[in-house]
DNA sequence: ATTTGTTTTGACAAAAATAGTCAAATTAAT
DNA sequence: ATTAATTTGACTATTTTTGTCAAAACAAAT
């Protein structure tokens, strides 16, 4: 169950790099990414992108991690999450589709 | 695969209702409810709770209709939409006992 | 085809949420 | 204890979302 904060905490520490270190090379604050670290705020996608890039590592599997934290956030106190998620299963593939359609 | 619009605006013609009678009940803009209605503007989920009070309908599966909306629409554009909200069910059921245990 | 009634659109303002900056406080390591 | 790294929090800036309103577009009917 890896957030991307712990991915991109793993990562750094793997490489021996500290927080400063990191901000300078991707031109963000090393408070923010101390808080992203720890799930404490969220990275827009082209940080995500800057953050895979970086470090190496899939973009597509480190965006689903981002997004998937932030869907899981916004549905935590919810009653019916699989209900729900399956909904929005059908609804985006079938979006999906009819833009592809036109 | 009903929309949270497709819902509300149905109910509204099958009871015999104007916007503006809509909006005065509710209290909200019928330029508001025109958008909800075409999906054009996300509802919060107090008014989504009104709508539900108001055209008696089950709030839960009113809600469900309303954050699946939103979640198809933040991951349309993306690879893995499968994967993404499986991982993110897991993510959230993970949360939900952590909290429930504290 | 003009009047009357309804819905939709768009420009704008208000409010809320999110993001960035920085220094001080805290924590960790030596 | 000193030095170095991380975390916190207050503050500002920016972006996104929401609400308001009037005019435009559309529809129905006479």
């Amino acid at each position: 169950m890896e957030t991307f904060g712990d991915i991109i905490k793993t990562e750094r520490e793997s490489k021996g790099l500290l927080l400063r270190q990191v901000a300078s090379a991707l031109e963000i604050d090393q408070a923010i990414i101390s808080k992203f670290e720890r799930g404490e705020r969220k990275p827009t996608k082209e940080q995500v992108e800057k953050f895979a890039e970086f470090y190496d590592l899939d973009k597509n599997k480190l965006i689903t991690s981002w997004l998937s934290d932030q869907i899981a956030n916004t549905i935590l106190y919810e009653e019916n999450i699989g209900e729900v998620l399956k909904v929005a299963e059908e609804k985006a593939l079938y979006l999906k589709t009819i833009h592809n359609g036109k």
